[in-house]
RNA sequence: GGCGGCGUGGCCGAGUGGUUGAGGCAGGGGCCUGCAAAGCCCUUUACCCGGGUUCGAUUCCCGGCGCCGCCUCCA
């Protein structure tokens, strides 16, 4: 069974089912507000390959990631193009998807937006107001921080310490400085819902109560996000759940941050990296490599230079697919059940056995991934010692585990119709096979130049794209 | 000020109280190949510093140095 670090418990734990063969999951998505950047799809594929993960190992999984739609930056955004806060919100969302469909991210099974659920959340307002925790004062109803048991558990600090570090606040009015909105009352130009406190718009940290609540039920197996969102969002999110006397996510799991020269990413700093230009930059299959290559709890730094190591493991997970003609044994939207099928006799149990045991805990996806690599190295040693079957079920195995991971390989070598290369090439075998090396040496020096790989097998010349 | 994380070979990045230091990338040598490419084999004096515990620490404890983060919107 699957171990799991757990926020709550600053422990690593077994994930402890409420119902034995489902697992239910709640992420953190994002606020559409501007493109994505290397963060959001690092926490995407993080519990894209958690959500593969557990399917493979025969869960059945609810998996669900909000869209917040309404909030200050889509507003003031919004205000700043001179476009209505949905329609913006709206664009952004898109943006999201199709940079997460690049990504191989599988879609969630629901996909809750805060404007959807707005009269869910005044009705969890009001019933907070009503249990005596929340309270109003003129631009809004707040969460009493001090009426909630255990508060401080996900940040791992007492109250009165998050306390002496809270800045002043401009809402003086709060009664304390821990206190956070939720519900804030309307100000000219912006969305607004009617509620009993007047116009306004909820506070960000209730959304994802209400969806998570209504869409997985009391008592939900795990809430994931990055780690920024332990304090306070999911804090927060905790409180209002304690509050209400409802039993609320039983772990938490929080990924750790995308570095850039050692640095937190963040628009702020201004070293804000677009997830997009790194996708239009190469084959997107990198970047998730270069993700589980480090344990999701750990920095990453990305840099051209680690990328193209990624980009080189890439190329060899690839040439072995080539080398065995191993079709993509799924699509990308197919999570496979590898694990479950210890019956499966194509597939080298022994091995599969270890990447199980290694993402089990913890998911170590950089030990499972050495084991895959291994694999590799195993396979094409077998086949040039003439052990074809041997290879070739090993091979298998390591198309079948990428596949659990969401690394589908490029095996399928796509066909060239330019007639200018097949000439090259034909010109180029019946040269070797005369023997005149010269010639078949500038024959492909040309092939090169026009961007081509080239290499020579016992059937011949044989080109690729790099 | 409070809380927490990290410091491993040229680079990235796992891991462990003790014979052989994951894996990838890069470099070197070799095999194979007409030559390459790919692949395979071998290879390059790793654990920030100082104490302590221990028969033995990179791995546990204390201190120091350095880097980073959270306490405020943030993936």
């Amino acid at each position: 069974m699957l171990r799991l670090y757990d926020t709550a418990t600053a422990k690593v734990r077994p994930l402890a089912l409420r119902r034995p063969g489902a697992a239910s999951l709640y992420v953190c998505g994002p606020t559409v507000y501007d493109a994505p950047h290397l963060g959001h799809g690092r926490f995407a594929l993080v519990f894209d390959v958690l959500r593969r993960y557990l399917v493979a190992s025969g869960l059945e999984v609810t998996y669900v990631s909000n869209i917040t739609d309404v909030d200050d930056k889509v507003i003031e955004r919004a205000r700043q193009e001179g476009v209505e806060p949905g329609e913006l919100a709206r664009r952004y969302e898109e943006t999201w998807w199709a940079a997460m469909d690049a990504l191989g991210v599988l879609r969630p099974d629901h996909v809750p937006h805060a404007t959807a659920y707005v009269a869910r959340m005044v009705e969890v307002v009001g019933e907070l107001v009503q249990r005596g925790v929340a309270y109003e004062i003129p631009d809004g109803v707040y969460l009493s921080t001090e009426a909630v048991p255990g508060y401080g558990l996900l940040a791992r600090q007492p109250l009165d310490t998050l306390r002496a570090g809270a800045r002043v606040e401009a809402v003086e009015a709060k009664r304390s400085p821990l206190d956070f909105v939720l519900w804030k009352k309307a100000k000219p130009g912006e969305p607004t819902w009617p509620s009993p406190w007047g116009p306004g718009r909820p506070g960000w940290h209730t959304e994802c109560v209400v969806m998570s609540l209504d869409l997985l039920g009391e008592g939900f197996d795990l809430h994931g996000g990055a780690i920024d969102l332990i304090f306070p969002h999911h804090e927060n999110e905790r409180a209002q759940a304690v509050a209400l006397g409802r039993d609320f996510a039983h772990h938490w799991v929080h990924n750790g941050w995308v570095t850039v020269a050692g640095e937190k990413m963040s628009k702020s700093l201004g070293n804000f990296t677009s997830l997009d230009d790194l996708l239009a930059r190469g084959d997107p299959r990198a970047y998730r490599l270069l993700v589980l290559r480090a344990h999701y709890r750990s920095p990453i730094e990305v840099t051209p230079e680690t990328v193209g190591q990624a980009e080189a493991g890439l190329a060899r997970l690839d040439e072995l697919a080539r080398r065995f003609h191993l079709a993509d044994p799924l699509a990308v939207g197919d999570p496979v059940a590898v694990v479950g099928e210890a019956d499966d006799e194509d597939l080298d149990r022994e091995a599969v056995a270890r990447f199980v045991e290694r993402m089990d805990d913890d998911l170590d996806t950089p030990g499972a991934l050495s084991g895959v690599f291994e694999l590799v190295r195993e396979a094409n040693a077998a086949a040039d010692a003439g052990r074809a079957t041997d290879a070739a079920r090993t091979a298998r195995t390591v198309a079948h585990l990428a596949a659990v991971l969401g690394l589908p390989l490029r095996g399928v070598r796509s066909a060239v119709e330019d007639p200018e290369v097949l000439d090259l090439v034909a010109r180029r075998d019946a040269a070797r096979a005369e023997r005149r090396f010269a010639d078949a040496d500038a024959l492909r020096t040309e092939l090169v130049r026009l961007g081509w790989v080239v290499e020579d097998g016992p059937e011949g010349t044989r080109v690729r794209r790099p």
